[in-house]
DNA sequence: GGCAAATCTGGAAGCACGTACTAATGTCGT
DNA sequence: ACGACATTAGTACGTGCTTCCAGATTTGCC
């Protein structure tokens, strides 16, 4: 391992249980932060974005490109699980953004030819998007490159491990939707 | 409860275990694997992406459009913590973005008068970002209200909680750089 | 001294995402 | 039946992030 790999390879330390955490942003939000359990939410935070940057690169390496953003990546996975079209608007708040965003997504994926855009027969307001033979076609062949991607991805993690990762992740997201909530409620949106 | 409210809420359940889970997440990756271990780093991929929009999010309400995009932030914070500048590429490289990059979130900071560029006395072709006095006040400002809106967003958590969160996402971090190390070196770059 | 590499940034472009608004449609109460 | 109100997708617009390309200048190595 050449002195040039070490440069590059992340400074991720050990604390006295043998958990990593980053000595840099450690030393950033100490600064930020009066208590240690503040201190913990804050590293916490960060590493999860961090989390995030990662599967997002990985992401972006194994699409090469193919018009398969996060966003709509997730979409067409959807679209492909389900045997009729689903509506913008339901696309839109299963997925947690803004119905323009949603149509966005849409937009893209229609454009590459993987999503199409049908008329829904009980509300004539409402356009449903469905997957298409390519789009049935490009999943398939995404599908076990992905799987090694992310067996790369989680090497070394354990099931439980992966399982706790989950929960963790949905418990933060389910606690940002409740807050939201009572600030809507409250009236305290600016 | 209203049912208005109802509606909105996420519809996470709990595995066997009591772990939380998006069944509309398992019902869309479940076509996708083949393999319950499988399903299981899809299931955890997806959750660090919604875990990190909700942290966006809480962050985007939290700075009020003050200009505090979660870059920026990050080198506001990082050079909050620094007694003195450090340079662009500096900054570039523990954010794990490109100068170019670096140098547009050092732009966003410096028009909103948070942080300014001095030269590096050191190296004519290098540029140090410091933070403003005005910087060091905006981070004093918004330090309560971020301690504030972190305890909220982790409400429930045990701090050994908080702990394994981060070494999980910091081992998934590790991990995709490694990869993108040995994809580096092996030339398999697109 | 020569040259390759490093440094930052101007300029441009693409994409994701959000807000405000509009035309069309659907729902509900009178 | 009618009017008020709500909902739907998309237009127009804006912001931020990120990448790419190129250029001027500086630094370090042979």
């Amino acid at each position: 391992m050449s002195c040039h790999i070490m440069k590059d390879v992340n400074t991720y330390e050990s604390d006295s249980d043998g958990l990593l955490y980053d000595p840099r942003v450690r030393a950033a939000m100490t600064q930020f932060t009066d208590t240690d359990n503040d201190l913990l939410t804050f590293e916490a935070g960060a590493a999860v974005r961090t989390a995030n940057l990662a599967v997002e690169r990985m992401r972006a390496h194994g699409s090469q490109g193919r018009g398969a953003s996060a966003g709509a990546l997730d979409l067409l996975i959807r679209l492909n699980g389900s045997e009729h079209g689903i509506s913008i608007g339901e696309l839109a708040r299963t997925a947690g953004v803004s119905s323009r965003n949603a149509t966005g997504l849409v937009d893209t994926l229609e454009h590459d030819g993987l999503v199409r855009r049908v008329p829904d027969p009980k509300d004539r307001r409402s356009v449903l998007a469905e997957i298409t033979p390519a789009g049935r076609a490009w999943m398939k062949a995404f599908r076990k490159p992905s799987q090694l991607a992310m067996r790369a991805m989680f090497h070394g993690f354990a099931p439980e491990e992966l399982v706790v990762l989950r929960d963790l992740c949905l418990r933060l997201a389910a606690n940002q939707h409740r807050l939201a909530d009572r600030l809507r409620q409250t009236g305290q949106q600016p």
